[in-house]
DNA sequence: ATCTTACTTTGAAAAGC
DNA sequence: GCTTTAAAAAGTAAGAT
């Protein structure tokens, strides 16, 4: 049965690690090719892998913040190639360095279009913010599990803030399931 | 202690100043924005609220007097725009927006959306269009809404548009960047809802 | 008039102001 | 709160052609 869940798609996983090493980032930023050192704008230096697609933040701590990945394993890849050419450069960087996902965004479709006024108030005005003139996107802010959902007038949604692959899933089916009790799904 | 003594009065010398301040920003932005007594009342009120809920910490007083004031209008039923109050505001409309939700959520204020139809009579009178015209744009809004087409967008230019279309319908046509001007969005915008409402009413 | 580019919103981490 | 990164959704806007 193919439904709203199956048209899930990962957009950006954004996961925190760190080598346990303190870093010379002066030094970093001229021995590694394409990388975007402006200490004056943000602490972090910006590294940006090709295969897969991803950017670091890589901090004077040794901690390294990777988003735009396009799955968990995308993150574990591009953060493997990182932690290499940093030991190419005779940096010791620990053996597995523990990855913690901090937040996954996804997309998916509805396969109808919302009336978003409608929901605004069936799902109740307390938990929704909707503000048309600023942002088309129906913000919904579900507890369980613990997301925020952007609802368009399309029945296009992205879920964010989850940390698990299944988040999304879940928050899909529930949010399906509470348009649905409103009588405002198709 | 009298030094805690006098630091009590001096902190309650400075609220009590600063309440003073947003109320006549209040009622400085109210009457440059033309709006009723009633509403200025309102604004003072959730503004009060905002302060006896603590809200205000980290934020501007303008800012939450000016967010105060746009919540008001929307509750009264007579919105204006976030353009329209940062133009009388020295807050950035960025702000303005941020600081109303923040607000509108702590307080419960619980206001659904703006109603395009509310733009009406105003846009209309600005333009010196008719009671007629004035009808045919809320009954276009009326119609285009039904059929799903106000999902997502602004309701200035949701307004703008029906407006135009009303005022081609009876004949006392305004221009695209008449209307535009009025209520501030562009001719791209107007055209854009346009089209769809004269499809939603069976215009071609 | 149409196209391109860019900005609005959500979420999270990092270090420091 | 801010700064930076990435990505989606859809509406609006600005500048160029």
């Amino acid at each position: 049965m193919s439904g709203p869940a199956d048209s899930i798609e990962i957009q950006n996983v954004v996961a925190s690690t760190g080598i346990g090493q303190e870093l010379d980032l002066e030094a970093l930023a001229d021995d590694l090719p394409g990388a975007d050192f402006n200490p004056d704008n943000f602490p972090g230096l910006v590294y940006r892998t090709q295969e897969p697609k991803a950017a670091a933040l890589i901090f004077r701590s040794g901690k390294i913040v990777c988003t735009g990945a396009k799955s968990i394993d995308d993150v574990h890849e591009a953060l493997g190639i990182i932690f290499d050419k940093l030991r190419e450069l005779s940096i010791p960087v620990d053996e597995e360095p523990e990855i913690t996902v901090q937040n996954i965004v996804s997309s998916a479709d509805l396969g109808h279009n919302l009336n978003l006024n409608a929901l605004a108030i069936g799902l109740g005005l307390e938990d929704v913010e909707y503000e048309p003139e600023q942002f088309p996107g129906l913000v919904y802010r579900m507890d369980e599990p613990k997301v925020v959902i952007l609802l368009f007038g399309s029945g296009k949604i992205v879920i964010t803030g989850g940390k698990r692959t299944d988040d999304a899933e879940t928050a899909v089916e529930e949010i399906v399931e509470r348009i649905d009790a409103l009588g405002l799904l198709g | 202690r009298l030094r805690k003594w006098q630091e009590r009065i001096r902190t309650k010398d400075a609220g009590e100043r600063n309440l003073q301040f947003a109320l006549s920003e209040i009622d400085r932005m109210a009457s440059a924005l033309g709006v009723p007594r009633s509403v200025r009342e309102v604004a003072s009120v959730i503004y009060r609220r905002a302060l006896n809920e603590d809200l205000i910490r980290g934020r501007s007083i303008e800012g939450v007097a000016t967010s105060a004031l746009y919540a008001a209008c929307r509750q009264e039923g007579i919105p204006r725009s976030l353009d329209e109050v940062a133009e009388v505001s020295r807050v950035p409309q960025k702000e303005i927006g941020r600081t109303y939700r923040y607000i509108s959520q702590e307080l419960g204020l619980e206001l659904k959306p703006v109603d395009p139809k509310q733009f009406v009579p105003r846009f209309a009178s600005a333009l010196n269009l008719s009671e007629e015209v004035q009808a045919k744009a809320t009954e276009i809004i009326d119609v285009s809404a039904e059929q799903g087409l106000l999902s997502g967008k602004s309701p200035t230019g949701f307004a703008a548009a029906a407006i135009y279309a009303a005022s081609l319908l009876c004949n006392e046509k305004k221009t695209q960047r008449e209307v535009a001007d009025v209520a501030q969005v562009t001719e791209v915008t107007i055209r854009n809802r346009y089209q769809e409402q004269i499809e939603a009413m069976g215009f071609r």
